[in-house]
DNA sequence: AGCGGTAACGTGAGCGCTCACGGGAGCGGT
DNA sequence: ACCGCTCCCGTGAGCGCTCACGTTACCGCT
């Protein structure tokens, strides 16, 4: 009601000032635990400050102490156990630079997407994450800022990415399918994008690699429900299918459920290898074999070249931009 | 090497503006797709702004258009999926007010949580989360932030807190239990604080409400193998029990691992109800029964009531500052 | 009384940006 | 030639805070 047009002005360290009988910088001194301040002045100023319900401005603050940074995670999806892995590497590579980070999930949205960059630009000093949308794009919303992409190739000068080479690894999974006698391997590919995955075309490779046909592939939703349903559409079509080899960890961990439902045991009767490597793999029963690659590695490395680009030092290198990734033997193959 | 004591000087758009050989606000203009500005002109101070590496300053803009807000979110491990699904509604839910959110994984330890709290002040509007520092310590910190606590009782009239009404739940869990024959039954209860928990409490009450003596009890790490360790050790002391109630999904799922090294089938052998309703619990084998909690209302309720208190509004009532828990049937008990 | 010293406070400047203006150049119409 | 319009672009002010200084009051000491 006593609202007018602009609303209630914001309580400024001058109100708390006047309201307390002294000068800014004895308010400031007060909040901020200086010394040169009598304690009775301290405690007028702090009650004043309570009364009026003051809060100092974090810009303001900024402002003038310049240095605090913080960046931009963005994350299509944080309750997919990858991401939440790589989150909190990324959060703790941040933590030790005493960063900040802003954390964005887009839910898989494109939309989302645009929306946070738009956002992103006056509040954070560069971002890291796995991005969707075309380069042209990001150039326009990021305009200035430092982007570090993860799994995920870039064109312009301006980006870095983080590589993830997981054709040893894929080839090592193979290799050890062929080496317990599977001869039939399927694939469960992950649906969303257009074009096949580079882990498909991984997969592809070790196969020739190993002298076997080219696998049934189905298409799976990134989920767990998802993977159910891909196997039992792989099974389907190719009952021969002795092994398979999943896009992700999650996929497999479908197939898995699947394979039980379908009365196949793991590994007897179907061997599931998964890939990321996830902590969630080992609790299933039975743990999950997977290409397991070091997400803590990928959080780290995005946060080491943020910091690179950001402080204009010799960045990393497009060798060193990438994380491996191994075979981990469980039992599901 | 060229940096002076002070560093490098911030490139500012002063510095833009000169090189481009116009006035700020034209640069202003430029970066901000504004009209009112030439084309020509325009591509020129974006040339001189890349080439100068020109970075607008966040605090200088967020200070003359005071719009965003963010608020800081607390969480000790977010690998932990609990607290990976609370993060997750928070996010939901302060995207959907436009809020950015500063998340802090405190790894659960207390002095990264004073540091975390030390730094937080200068960089968001509000604390929402999981504190476990004594209140006027958080007061001393936080000074004048809005602070949601969640799942903690507080006495400052300065704090709000979510609370997790888990009563109803952990009844309708024993008594499913005894509605099933089962007599003797346990507790994993966790083991870090040191009074028992408010959950154990619920089962005492619970327990005795259905007229059972109070059950075995075992105190448990919040981790799998926490879990693993608790049963085996509360199976060695009590060979009689039939059923257990765990602290939380994370401690069931290495109950669940361990009764199958054990070789004690579940739920014939043994029952087991988790409490949390983490959806990972639907993907061990059995699927958890749980008494499930209202994650993502947490996290919606937290950042309702940090808005409330940020604008000033009419805060929550007490008694809409809860979520509920309801007995989740699957096929564990 | 005079003087240096310290504790307690105030004053100006400035951080880097945007907003509300003000103003000149160019062009067409009468 | 003059007005009025549109299109560009620049100027001053101010956002809310902290830093580096000044300034005052009061103490003890010679």
């Amino acid at each position: 009601m006593a609202s007018s047009g602009s609303g209630p002005r914001r309580v400024t360290i001058d109100d708390v000032a006047r309201s307390a009988g002294v000068s800014r910088q004895t308010v400031s001194r007060a909040l901020n635990d200086k010394d040169e301040i009598g304690v009775s002045t301290k405690q007028r100023v702090l009650d004043a400050a309570l009364a009026l319900g003051y809060r100092p401005s974090r810009f303001a603050r900024g402002l003038v102490r310049q240095d605090t940074i913080s960046v931009g995670l963005v994350i299509p999806d944080l309750l997919n156990p990858f991401f939440t892995e790589v989150a909190a590497a990324a959060l703790d590579a941040a933590r030790a630079r005493e960063w900040h980070v802003v954390v964005y999930d887009t839910g898989d949205r494109v939309e989302e997407e645009r929306g946070t960059l738009e956002v992103i630009a006056s509040q954070v000093d560069a971002v890291v994450g796995y991005l969707s949308l075309p380069e042209d794009e990001i150039d326009k919303l990021t305009r200035g800022l430092p982007v570090v992409l993860i799994d995920r190739e870039h064109r312009t000068e301006r980006f870095s990415s983080i590589r993830i080479e997981g054709e040893e690894g894929v080839h090592a999974a193979i290799r050890h399918l062929v080496e317990a006698g599977h001869r039939r391997i399927g694939m469960l590919d992950h649906a969303e994008r257009s074009k096949p995955s580079i882990r498909h075309h991984w997969f592809d490779a070790a196969m020739s690699a190993c002298g076997l046909d080219a696998g049934a592939v189905s298409r799976a939703d990134q989920s767990v429900e998802g993977g159910e349903a891909a196997l039992r559409e792989l099974l389907a079509a190719h009952p021969d299918v002795t092994a398979v080899f999943t896009f992700n960890d999650i996929i497999a961990i479908g197939a898995l459920r699947a394979a039980r439902r379908l009365g196949r045991e793991v590994p007897r009767d179907l061997a599931v290898i998964g890939f990321d490597g996830l902590r969630l793999g080992s609790l299933v029963e039975p743990p999950l074999t997977t290409v397991a690659l070091d997400t803590r590695g990928l959080g780290a490395l995005a946060v080491e070249q943020a910091a690179r680009l950001l402080t204009r030092s010799e960045p990393l290198s497009s060798d060193e931009l990438a994380v491996g990734a191994e075979l981990r033997l469980r039992e599901s193959a």
